[in-house]
Order: structure tokens, then C-alpha cells, then sequence
RNA sequence: GUCGCUAUAGCUCAGUCGGAUAGAGCGACCGCCUCCUAAGCGGUAGGCCGGAGGUUCGAAUCCUCUUAGCGACGCCA
């Protein structure tokens, strides 16, 4: 179905040709001023400039040529050149009426669907989730979802990190402490035991212990350093070892993702990346592309037309061992050949950019991607706290996820205490609100910005806020509840008259379409927050001027229903694409 | 040092193919519950869009310079 905004930029750029002018110029847009009109084109300014006429009089040209066109409750010729235009109120709900019973309101669909990997969340094994994880979940898995809406097929990858200097680290650091255990003994030929020799909360404490202690003692650090390297060399101990920690700690990240309603289809690792190397190596040797600098194999990445220096990409450090890069081109080649991507897309932090810009270049100009592949960083900012420092407890430790997610809970629940709903469903609903204002204070944020996280402020709950927009949804369910079974609400609309706050809700309605086209673009879920903030205050003011169910006009009643369930329809749609929930009271 | 990002109301943020009077929320102030959930609705006050030039009929938006904050810059990820 078309978009309501290119039905009557057709209908304009038409206008335009018929008046002799390039077509070009008769693009329309969602007017500015609201007050005047309801959309506009300003193209016979830019026509005019080109042209040298005067704007006005192209634009009254136009306007002219228009005017037999019924669509139109107005259409005008104003002050230097525009051209606003607003729709005939029944045109406009018969638009939404048809929307309302398309699949996916309508939206047009690619005839060849794109396949886009998207790696987001990067976990680390062995490393409770903490706030730094919350952003590239959230966002990634609502990019996720509003690429597959568009029509894409796309792939969430968790990419977890499994290989790295963090497993020896650990290792390291179990041997110290139990030496007696079968891992650590190379003339250990018998089974190891199935139960891994630690659990998760274990692992939590002896990482960050490792980790600060490698800091301080040097021949520490290296001892980890040659773990890691045993791990990746087939070393039987460690690997069993690696084995207790990937099943123990996958298992409760698993549980924390479902907990976010983050969902991958893959739980892929950077160990199965590994196979892919030796062969990535050679063949970037064997065809010029990589060399030995200060003791590293690396591929230059710079190009004529930079204006900074961009560092070579380093391929394998100077003790042979791979790295991060390493393992990161050749996930690039396990991908091409698992699924040949037409797009991948990173979100991690956006410190990060440098490096994937690097990792890119490399990829392309040793041709481990097709031409046509499209590499994209999405980098986004930290969340710091109200000091505008990177957010921390208050005892300045890490927030755990968890623990946040608990505390937004508990705050929605304070609030909810004196609702007349028993207790059970009270806790059970805090939960769902709390996880939605977590969400939407984040999404609604441009991705790329650092953005200020207020707990105080999410869960108050005013204004535009995740909870604003459950509020509205159990408005609207609330009603809907209260019908009777039988009654149908899909009937076309009338040709009455309509009041301004209807046609305000049926306006936004019809710009769905338009939104969404738009969120998937540009890789932008703030846009799909935005969107429903703005149908969430056209309906609630609907709302408070018309009483719906005592409506005594059984036409308007009925298509009140019908434009209701619609508005409801696409709230549930859209918090669908931001990855939380409603209940259906609060 | 080089490069990048950011700067919009007291606070938190929207706003790019250049358009009309720069928009919200919070906070402040004033109204609205006998009626579908007041976690709501309506209204008032609050701006040199960091600063200076430039391009243009027209600039928060594009270009140059500049200030401030943050970040990145080969063997971490």
C-alpha cells in the first residue's frame, strides 16, 4: 500500500509537470506549522530560484492545477512560495481504515528481502552483564526487530567473547588457587569430571580478582597471556576448563537476556571463529596484502584521500598470537560463507569507531567481503550518571544489570502501592513498567549520544516516558474490555464531519508507514519513540474531549471503536519494535 | 600533537535532501476528576540554537575559523 505522504506527493509532482516545471520540485513534507496546514512542498521556491520566476506565482501555478483534485480539504498558495495542504478529513480515515486491514498496516515490503547480521550485545563469558551491556542489547535487538519489519531477513548474533586474554586470566587464577585439580596436571590422562569445579558466582569473583591483580604483577599477567595462547593451541586441561566456564556462564547469560527480552538467534562465540584463521592469514600473505612491522603482521589500511592517519590493522602480534581484529575479520569470513550477508552491522561502543573503520577497510581490501557488502558501525554513547560521569553505584562499584533492573522495579512499585490490584499482579506489572521505562529512556535517546540516566526521573513517570505509553495503551484496552462481544468495528468510514482531534489521531495514524520507513533507514529506534509519544498525545487528548462508549451518534461510536483499536494496534506494534510489553491494567 | 564526536529553555532531550513564529518533557505558575484509569488533559512563563565570519531570497541545519567538554590514536577488547 502507498504511503500517505507519496500519494499526494504524486498528485503534486504531477502538478508541477503539467505546469511545465521538473517534477522534482513537488516533493511534499509534514508541515511545520501545524496551525496551517497538514503537509507542504516547497518546492516552488527552489523552482524559482532556478528558474528565476517568482516563487508565488509558481506556486499559485501549481496550487491551480491542483485544485480539481478531491483529496484536498485545502490547498493553497501562501506567502513566499509555499504550497500547504491539508486532506480531506474522510479521505484521510478512509486511508486509516484501509491501513488498519493491511498486514503490517500496509507498509511496503522489498521484493528481494536483504540479509543483515547484526552483532550487538558482545557478552563477555564469565563477566556478570553490567550497565555497559545494557545499551548495545537494547538497541541492537530494536534495530533488529525494526529491520525485520521492514521486510529484511535479519540475523542477531551475541558474538560472545570466549577466547580471549580473559579465559587464561581465569585459568590462571584457578590454578593458584586449586592446584590439586586434574586440569592443571599434564599427566592427567583420564576423564575429567562432568561438574564444572566452579559456578557462576564463583567465576564473578575470580575475574575481576585476576583482572586487577594481572594489573599490579607482571609475570602474573604473563603467565595468563600463556594460557591463553596453550587454550588456543589445543592445550586438553584448559580446554576442558573453557568448556566448565562456556556452559556455566552461557547458562546465566541466557537467563539475563530473556530477562531484557533480548533474543539472539545465534549464540555464536569467538572461538568459532578460530578454524577460519590459518587459511585468512595466509591468504592475506600469500597475496601481498599483509607484512611484518615492528614485529606484527599487519595490512595497511590508509587511503589517498584521508585527512588523519589511520594505523595499519594488525593481523597477529608479534608472538605469533591472534587478537581481537584476528578474530573479528575472520567471524567476517565465517559469516560471508554461513550466510553471505548483504549488510552487517556492529553496535558496540562508539570509542570503538577507529577500529572498525580499520577492521572494514582490511575486510575490503583483502576481499573477505563482496563488493557490494556493506559494512556499518553503529557506535553509541555511555550512560553516565546525573554527575555526567559514566554511571556507577553508589559505592562507585559496576551496577549490575540485574541489580538496575531491580531498582527501576522496586520505584514502579513504590508508586503502584496504592492501586486496587492484588498484590502478585502489583510486582508483576512494576516489573513490566520498570523494564519498559528502562527501555524507552534509553531508546528515545539518539543512539549515538552519551545520555544522562536519572532513576529518579524514569520512574516518576511524566510525560514522555515508557510508562506515558503503557498508560495510553490500558487507556485503550480498558475500553476495549468493556465492549460487547459482538460488536464490529470494521466498517468503513462515513463522510461526516470530523473534530480536530480526531483527524490529529487518524493523521498520525497515517504516518506510520512513513515513520517506520524511516526508523529502518536510518538504524534510528528514537524515531519510533518519538512517533509514539506523538500518537500517545493525540489520542489521550482524543480521549479527554470525547467520551467514546457513551457516545450516543452509533456511527461515530463505531468508528471511534474502529480508529481506537488501530491506534492501540500500532502502539502494540511499535513497543513491539522497542522489545517491551504492556499489561492490560496499571 | 593529529583526528573524531558533542554544544539547542534552569534540567533532560527532539529537530539534516536549507524554509514560515526553533519543539517536547521535567521543574515553576494557573486551571480541569458526579462521567471509558488524573501515571491524564488544557494554559502561562522560560531561547543571540557555544562564539565569529561566510554561502543563500532564506541557516540550529551547509562552509571556514574559534572556544569548551568528551573520546580515539599497533601488539586490550
Amino acid at each position: 500500500m502507498e504511503k500517505l505522504i507519496d500519494i499526494i506527493s504524486q498528485k503534486v509532482r504531477q502538478a508541477f509537470a503539467d505546469c511545465g516545471y521538473d517534477k522534482e520540485y513537488g516533493a511534499v513534507s509534514v508541515s511545520n506549522r501545524p496551525d496551517l496546514c497538514q503537509y507542504q512542498c516547497n518546492g516552488a521556491m527552489a523552482a524559482a530560484k532556478q528558474l528565476h520566476k517568482a516563487p508565488i506565482a509558481i506556486a499559485q501555478e501549481v496550487t491551480a492545477a491542483l485544485s480539481k483534485e478531491s483529496m484536498f480539504a485545502l490547498c493553497e498558495a501562501v506567502k513566499p512560495g509555499f504550497i500547504n495542504m491539508t486532506v480531506d478529513a474522510a479521505f484521510l480515515a478512509q486511508y486509516v481504515y484501509e491501513m488498519s486491514k493491511q498486514e503490517k498496516f500496509g507498509i511496503l515490503q522489498p521484493q528481494k528481502p536483504r540479509t543483515i547480521v547484526i552483532d550487538y550485545g558482545g557478552p563477555n563469558v564469565a563477566k556478570p552483564l553490567h550497565v555497559g551491556h545494557l545499551r548495545s542489547a537494547i538497541i541492537g535487538e530494536s534495530v533488529k526487530r525494526i529491520l525485520r519489519y521492514a521486510g529484511n531477513k535479519v540475523i542477531g548474533d551475541a558474538h560472545l567473547g570466549d577466547w580471549g586474554l580473559q579465559i587464561g586470566l581465569i585459568i590462571t587464577e584457578l590454578k593458584a588457587r586449586r592446584p590439586e585439580l586434574p586440569y592443571f596436571d599434564d599427566a592427567f590422562t583420564g576423564e575429567y569430571p562432568k561438574e564444572a569445579p566452579f559456578t557462576m558466582k564463583d567465576l564473578e569473583e575470580i575475574y575481576p580478582y585476576a583482572s586487577a591483580y594481572s594489573k599490579e604483577h607482571e609475570e602474573y599477567k604473563e603467565e595468563a597471556r600463556h594460557a591463553t595462547f596453550l587454550l588456543q593451541n589445543g592445550h586438553k586441561g584448559y580446554y576442558a576448563l573453557w568448556k566448565h566456564i562456556m556452559t556455566v556462564s552461557l547458562n546465566d547469560l541466557k537467563q539475563n537476556y530473556k530477562k531484557l527480552n533480548v533474543e539472539f538467534d545465534l549464540w555464536k562465540k569467538e572461538s568459532d571463529a578460530q578454524p577460519y584463521i590459518p587459511d585468512m592469514v595466509q591468504k592475506m600473505k600469500d597475496e601481498g596484502y599483509a607484512y611484518i612491522s615492528e614485529g606484527a603482521l599487519v595490512v595497511d589500511v590508509k587511503e589517498e584521500t584521508d585527512t588523519k592517519e589511520i594505523p595499519p590493522c594488525m593481523i597477529l602480534k608479534s608472538d605469533g598470537a591472534t587478537l581481537y581484529n584476528t578474530t573479528d575479520l575472520a567471524t567476517i569470513v565465517e559469516r560471508m560463507k554461513l550466510f553471505s550477508p548483504d549488510e552487517i552491522i556492529y553496535l558496540t561502543d562508539k570509542r570503538q569507531s577507529l577500529y572498525f573503520e580499520q577492521i572494514f577497510r582490511c575486510a575490503r581490501k583483502t576481499h573477505l567481503v563482496k563488493e557490494d557488502t556493506k559494512l556499518t558501525f553503529l557506535g553509541f554513547g555511555t550512560m553516565n550518571g546525573k554527575d555526567g560521569k559514566p554511571f556507577k553505584t553508589r559505592d562507585g562499584g559496576v551496577m549490575r544489570l540485574e541489580q538496575l533492573i531491580r531498582e527501576i522495579a522496586d520505584e514502579v512499585y513504590k508508586n503502584m502501592q496504592d492501586r486496587d490490584m492484588p498484590e502478585e499482579e502489583i510486582r508483576q506489572v512494576a516489573q513490566q513498567v520498570g523494564l519498559a521505562a528502562l527501555k524507552y529512556a534509553d531508546l528515545s535517546n539518539q543512539a549515538s549520544k552519551d545520555y544522562i540516566f536519572d532513576l529518579e526521573r524514569f520512574s516518576s513517570f511524566e510525560g514522555n516516558t515508557g510508562p506515558y505509553i503503557l498508560y495510553t495503551m490500558v487507556r485503550i484496552k480498558s475500553i476495549l474490555a468493556r465492549l460487547e462481544k459482538e460488536e464490529d468495528t470494521q466498517v468503513p468510514p462515513s463522510l461526516r464531519e470530523r473534530s480536530k482531534d480526531e483527524i490529529n489521531c487518524l493523521l498520525t495514524l497515517g504516518r506510520f508507514p512513513d515513520m517506520l520507513e524511516r526508523a529502518a533507514a536510518e538504524l534510528a529506534p528514537h524515531k519510533v519513540c518519538q512517533y509514539i509519544y506523538e500518537l500517545s498525545n493525540v489520542f489521550n487528548s482524543f480521549y479527554h474531549n470525547n467520551k467514546i462508549l457513551t457516545e450516543s451518534d452509533a456511527t461515530k461510536r463505531t468508528e471511534w471503536i474502529g480508529m481506537i483499536r488501530t491506534t492501540l494496534a500500532v502502539l502494540q506494534t511499535c513497543i513491539d519494535l522497542l522489545a517491551f510489553e504492556a499489561p492490560d491494567r496499571m
